[in-house]
RNA sequence: GGAGGGAUACCCGAGUUGGCCAAAGGGGGCAGACUGUAAAUCUGCUGGCACUGCCUUCGAAGGUUCGAAUCCUUCUCCCUCCA
C-alpha cells in the first residue's frame, strides 16, 4: 500500500523535488515511465551510478517503467557540473564500448523483458541534430542569462567553461523532450548534480509539449562527513569484478565508518527499514555485525550471492583465525623451481603486485607493514625458500587487510 | 584578431636575482601505534634503481651555460581583458 515516492523518501534517497506533491500523487496514482541518464565515461558503472540504479529497481518493483538512458550522444560533450575542469574527450569508439559495458551491468538489476524496462542511446537522436534547426527550436528557450546563474556552472565559471560543455545543458534536457515524445517519459531521475539538467528538461518538456513533466534528485553517496564516498586508493568502487574484485568490494563496506553504516544500508540494500534502523544503533564493537550486513548485501546484490559469500568467507578466516586457505583471496601460482635457491622479497612482492616499486616494498618493510604469513619481515634483502611454505602455500599480508597467496606448482 | 597571465610530482600549490631543488607547504594515499578489520589522534613514508651513489622528472621540442624548474627561441594547451 506503500507509494514509492515515500519509500525513496524513507530510506534518505530524496534530495530535491520539482513538484513534490504531484510526483507523490502521480507515483501513487498511475504507472510511470521515467528515465535516468548514465553518461559513458568509462568502461563500468560505479557505486555512484550503482546508487541510481537502486533507485530504478525500487521504481521498477512498484510497477513504474525505467528507461535506462547512456549517453552515447552526451558523453561526446561531457557534463561539466560540479567540475573543476574540462573532461578528457573520449573517442566515439570508447564511448560506444563504454555504453556496451553499462548496458551489460545494467541487465543484471533490471529486468529489461517484454518492454517493462528500456534502454536507449541518445546518439540515436543526437548524433543527426540539425544544428539550425536545433538552436531555433530548442535554443530559443533557454536563457543564457539563467544558465549562468545555476549551481552546476559555478565552480567553472571560475575556472573557465566553453561553450561545447555549456551546451550539455540542452542536450540532456532536449533528451529529456525526446523521450517525453517518444515514451512518454513523464519523470527524469538523477543525482544531485544532476538538478540543474533535469529542471531545466521538465521546463523545455512543459514549454514545448504543455505537459507536466517532473524531475527528482538524489543524493550523492558520501559520508557523514560529507566526503565523496565509493573511492578506493585505485580510483572508484567498480560495479566490473575485473576492476573491483568481489572481496575487494565487500571489504570497502566491511570498513565503512560507523556514522555511515545505516544510511548505506538504507541506500544500498532492500533490508527493511526497521532492520536497518535496528543494525545501524548498533553501537561500539557491536555495530561491526551491521557492518558485516551491509558488506554481505551489497556484495550479493552486485555480484551475486555466491561471490558475496566467498568474499565474507574469506574475510573472516582471514581476520580471524586465519590459516585457511582455500577462500577466494588474490593469489598466483608460482614454479616450486623458483624458490630452491630462495627468491628476493622484493622481486616476489613486485611479480605478484603487491607493491610498483621496490622502493615501496622496501619502505614498507622497514616500517613493518610487510608479513609473511604470521612473521612480520624485517630485512629487505631477506629470501623467500620452500621452507617458508606450507603445504605449498604461503600467504603473504601488506599491511593489515591486503593479502596474497603464492601456491606452487 | 590584439594585450597580458599561466602550465611544477596523485591533486592543490611554493619556487623563476641560474647552482644549496628529487623540488617548501597542504590534501590525498600507504605503513606503524592505539582500536572494533571503524573513526579521531599520534609517528613515519610518499619518482625509479644495482639506494651514503646513479638515472629520469618541473606543458613539448630545441638553445645559452661548467651548471636551468629558473634565461632565450619555437610550439601546444589554459585563463583574463579588449574587439
Amino acid at each position: 500500500m506503500s507509494n514509492v515516492y515515500d519509500v525513496l523518501k524513507e530510506r534518505g534517497y530524496v534530495e530535491q523535488a520539482t513538484h513534490e506533491e504531484e510526483i507523490r500523487e502521480l507515483l501513487g496514482k498511475e504507472k510511470v515511465t521515467f528515465y535516468i541518464g548514465f553518461d559513458p565515461t568509462a568502461d563500468s558503472l560505479h557505486v555512484g551510478h550503482f546508487i541510481q540504479v537502486m533507485v530504478m529497481m525500487h521504481m521498477q518493483k512498484a510497477g513504474h517503467k525505467p528507461i535506462a538512458l547512456f549517453g552515447g550522444g552526451t558523453g561526446m560533450i561531457g557534463d561539466p557540473s560540479g567540475r573543476t575542469d574540462l573532461r578528457k574527450m573520449l573517442t566515439q569508439k570508447q564511448i560506444e564500448h563504454n555504453v556496451r559495458s553499462f548496458q551489460k551491468q545494467i541487465s543484471r538489476f533490471i529486468d529489461f523483458s517484454e518492454g517493462k524496462a528500456l534502454m536507449v542511446n541518445n546518439a540515436d537522436w543526437l548524433a543527426t541534430l540539425n544544428y539550425i534547426e536545433f538552436l531555433r527550436d530548442i535554443g530559443k528557450h533557454f536563457s543564457v542569462n539563467r544558465m549562468l546563474t545555476a549551481e552546476c556552472f559555478k565552480t567553472r565559471l571560475e575556472k573557465g567553461l566553453s561553450f561545447l560543455e555549456f551546451n550539455y545543458m540542452l542536450m540532456q534536457s532536449y533528451d529529456f523532450l525526446e523521450l517525453y515524445k517518444r515514451y512518454n517519459c513523464k519523470l527524469q531521475l538523477g543525482g544531485n548534480d544532476q538538478w540543474s539538467n533535469i529542471i531545466n528538461g521538465a521546463d523545455l518538456v512543459r514549454r514545448m509539449e504543455n505537459a507536466s513533466a517532473f524531475g527528482l534528485t538524489f543524493k550523492l553517496l558520501a559520508t557523514s562527513a560529507g566526503k565523496k564516498m565509493g573511492k578506493t586508493e585505485s580510483g572508484a568502487l567498480w560495479l566490473d569484478p575485473e576492476k573491483t574484485s568481489p572481496y575487494d568490494f565487500y571489504q570497502y563496506w566491511r570498513n565503512i565508518d560507523d556514522p555511515d553504516v545505516e544510511n548505506c544500508l538504507a541506500l544500498l540494500t532492500f533490508l527493511p527499514m526497521e532492520e536497518v534502523k535496528r543494525l545501524g544503533a548498533l553501537k561500539d564493537e557491536q555495530i561491526n555485525q551491521a557492518k558485516e550486513v551491509l558488506a554481505y548485501e551489497v556484495t550479493k546484490l552486485v555480484h551475486g550471492e555466491e561471490e558475496a559469500t566467498k568474499a565474507q568467507q574469506a574475510a573472516k578466516t582471514l581476520f580471524g583465525n586465519f590459516n585457511e586457505d582455500d577462500a577466494s583471496l588474490p593469489s598466483s601460482e608460482l614454479p616450486e623451481s623458483r624458490f630452491h635457491e630462495g627468491l628476493d622479497i622484493l622481486a616476489l612482492l613486485q611479480e605478484i603486485g603487491l607493491i610498483s616499486s621496490k622502493g615501496e616494498g622496501r619502505r614498507l618493510i622497514q616500517q613493518g607493514g610487510i608479513y609473511l604469513g604470521e612473521q612480520r619481515i624485517k630485512d629487505f634483502a631477506q629470501l623467500v625458500t620452500l621452507a617458508d611454505f606450507t603445504d605449498n602455500k604461503l600467504l603473504l599480508r601488506k599491511g593489515k587487510k591486503i593479502y596474497h597467496q603464492i601456491k606452487l606448482v
